[in-house]
Order: structure tokens, then sequence, then C-alpha cells
DNA sequence: CCATAGATCGGCT
DNA sequence: GCCGATCTATGGC
């Protein structure tokens, strides 16, 4: 196949996020996250459901979490542990109190803005974690409620990266509902274009 | 590589 | 007042 097709690039429309949390998760592995002049590929996610303990809808709408409760394609960014950000997209329907978390993503484009953004930390360090990786793409409160399915400048985008072996395993991080299987990963450096044996 | 402690503050009970 | 959808520095193997 050509590098051309392989490499056109589709925005994610808002009918891909009105769905379940839990298809929306494995399905954002290894589609692209523009914000800006920064670009990630995405390889790690985790689904919140409002009927879950650990998820910030839980307990129904508050003022922190009002966004989840919002339509599909939506950015909620909350803060936590007094100094991190972490950023979410919004799914399912009006009402449903759902987001994917964007747990971790490899840098495709922006690199030298992000080794600014990250300053002293090795590239493997950049996006490796969501607080980090919100960093990395400088989410934070600011940016709480921006829709991610209207403007060219931030979104996300299929170049037809083929994902496979997508790992399923509980969340980090969270102590309550902690079996759920729910988080979902796969190892982009395994199948990118610089392909090692093993 | 792994384990642990400390940072630091908004949201909610 | 408590706790968190975390990260970093540090110390040990």
């Amino acid at each position: 196949m050509s590098e051309a097709a392989a490499q056109q690039l589709k925005r994610v429309e808002r009918t891909f996020f009105s769905r379940s949390a839990l298809e929306v998760a494995p399905a954002l592995l290894g589609k692209l996250f523009t914000v800006g002049s920064v670009t990630i590929r995405v390889t790690e996610t985790e689904a919140y459901l409002q009927d879950d303990p650990a998820s910030h809808s839980y307990s129904g709408v508050t003022n922190r979490n009002r966004v989840m409760f919002g339509p599909a394609g939506i950015l909620y960014v909350y803060f936590t542990y007094g100094m991190h950000w972490c950023a979410n997209v919004v799914t399912g329907g009006a009402g449903d109190g759902q987001a994917v978390l964007l747990r971790a993503g490899l840098a495709e484009s922006g690199h030298e803005i992000v080794s600014a953004r990250r300053p002293g930390r090795q590239a493997r360090e950049w996006t490796n974690g969501p607080a980090k990786l919100a960093k990395a793409l400088d989410l934070d409160g600011r940016r709480n409620g921006v829709d991610l399915c209207s403007e060219d400048s931030v979104g996300f985008f299929d170049d037809n990266q083929v994902v496979v072996d997508v790992e399923v395993t509980p969340r980090i991080g969270i102590s309550k509902a902690k079996d759920l299987p729910q988080r979902f990963l796969y190892n982009a450096e395994q199948q990118g274009s610089s392909p090692k044996p093993g």
C-alpha cells in the first residue's frame, strides 16, 4: 500500500464518541490526538461509566464533573492530587455521565514543544501517564469543555493505524471497583513503522 | 529495575 | 477534615 493512503487523515467525528465508553476506550487506541502543534498517538485509555464507584460522575452532577454529563466529543479536564491535570473525552449521550481517560500516548509531532514542556525528562517519560500526557499537550482547566469535533487545531484523527494485541486490564490508581477490566492498552513501539525482531 | 515517601489543594462528606 | 482516575526523587537490589 502507498504511504499516502496509509497517512490519509480522517477526523474522528462525534458519532464515534456517542456510544458507551466501554466501546470508545479500546477504539481510541492508535488514533491521533492533536492539540495545537502537538500530536500524540493514543496508546492507553480507561473507561468510566456513571454506574461506577470510581467515576467522578458516580454521585451525580457537580460543578467539577458537569462536562461528563454533556454531549459526547467534549474534553473533560480535571485537577487532582493538588498539582496534576488529567484529560478525558466525554462519551455516550447527553446525561450519561461517562468519559474515557487518556492515560498514555506517543509523541508523533511537536517533539520540540513537548520536550520544552517536560524539561529534563527522557522522551520515554513524556506521555506515559495521564498527567504527563495532559502536561505535554498543555491541557488544563482552561480547556475543560472544549469541543474536540469542531476545530481543526484540536481533536482526534485517524490515519488507519492498525492496532493489534490490545491488552485489557483493571484500572490504575483507584481504590473502588478495582477489579473492573476497563483499561485498554497496546505496545505501539512494537508495531509501528520501525519493526524490530522478537 | 523495584518500592516507598512526599508534594499540594480542590471537591466533597 | 479526608482523600484522590498522579508524579517525582530517592534509596535499595
